[in-house]
DNA sequence: ATGTGTTCCTGTCCGC
DNA sequence: TGCGGACAGGAACACA
């Protein structure tokens, strides 16, 4: 679920906990999410320190004194509560481990994250810091889309001669690291692109409107904490409150948001998911 | 090499 | 109120 948007949110609301403190006890409660959890994981956690958490993708890593690397994915519906944490200057007691609670940690100073995931489409692994990049789930992710390496000289080269559907193409991970289907919906309205368009036959012109624009949408949807769908909240349990700025997703049948468009936002489903556009303004 | 469909899992919502 | 089906922010995998 989470695109980077809600990631790199969680990562800022749990940099405050969890840097620079120890993993005092690590409570895993299932032995697996969508892969097994790494061997021994409860041990090779205990009492190491973490030096600090880093986003890549829609992935959170965080690096461990011990040269170990914890690698945590959200999957569609992972979340990271924060509970007992001083940050804020408020203390609350830890609640009773709830269902879906996967994996607890609590730190030395009486903090506690917990991963939740209902749907365990999230993922969690160690690895040596050294090699993180060799990661099998990192190796093949493509530039973040705020580095210098995502240019529109980049996409042309990238997206020259596919027929792939756009709306495809930039949610393929090798592409472009972090978009998902929300903010690729988004980005197409802005960009005034229908998503069916074979990603190949887009002009210089539009492809280089695509690249400022995918920066444009993350940039607003962090700076409002991400988007809050049905059970995404933030790691301090807060709403991200971007949905209200979504001019086209879930807004099937809505009027599109375009100043002076009189068209109607559409629903299709594209490779099994679903595509929300208004086919006034995007062709 | 590309592009598409299926699959993992649980929860929620909507129509009957 | 129950029941079945559609759908949900991801992405690995199998297959044409």
């Amino acid at each position: 679920m989470p695109e980077l948007p809600e990631v790199e949110t969680v990562r800022r609301g749990l940099e405050p906990v969890m840097t620079g403190h120890i993993i005092a006890r690590a409570d895993i409660r299932r032995p697996d999410l969508r892969f097994p959890l790494p061997a021994r994981m409860a041990e090779r956690l205990t009492g190491k320190r973490i030096d600090g958490l880093r986003r890549r993708s829609k992935y959170i890593l965080a690096d461990l004194s011990s040269g170990e690397t914890l690698l945590i994915h959200l999957g569609m519906s992972g979340r990271m509560l924060v509970s007992g944490s001083m940050i804020g200057g408020f203390h609350h007691d830890h609640p009773t481990p709830a269902k879906h609670d996967h994996v607890v940690l609590d730190l030395d100073d009486g903090a506690r994250v917990t991963f939740n995931d209902a749907r365990r489409f999230g993922a969690m692994d160690l690895m040596v810091t050294a090699e993180a990049e060799m990661h099998p789930l990192l190796s093949s992710l493509g530039p973040e889309p705020f580095g210098n390496v995502f240019s529109e000289e980049y996409l042309l080269g990238r997206l020259h001669r596919r027929t792939m559907p756009i709306k495809a193409a930039l949610l393929d991970q090798r592409l472009v690291a972090g978009l998902g289907n929300i903010y690729v919906c988004e980005v197409l309205h802005r960009a005034g692109l229908h998503p069916t368009r074979a990603a190949g036959a887009l002009t210089p012109d539009e492809i280089g409107r695509l690249v400022p624009l995918i920066r444009e949408v993350l940039a607003e949807a962090i700076e409002a904490g991400g988007s809050s769908l049905r059970d995404y909240r933030q790691a301090g349990g807060e709403l991200g409150y971007f949905q209200h700025s979504f001019r086209v997703y879930d807004r099937e049948g809505q009027g599109c948001a375009t100043l002076g468009c009189d068209g109607t936002v559409s629903r299709i489903v594209q490779s099994g998911r679903s595509s929300f556009f208004c086919s006034s303004c995007q062709s």
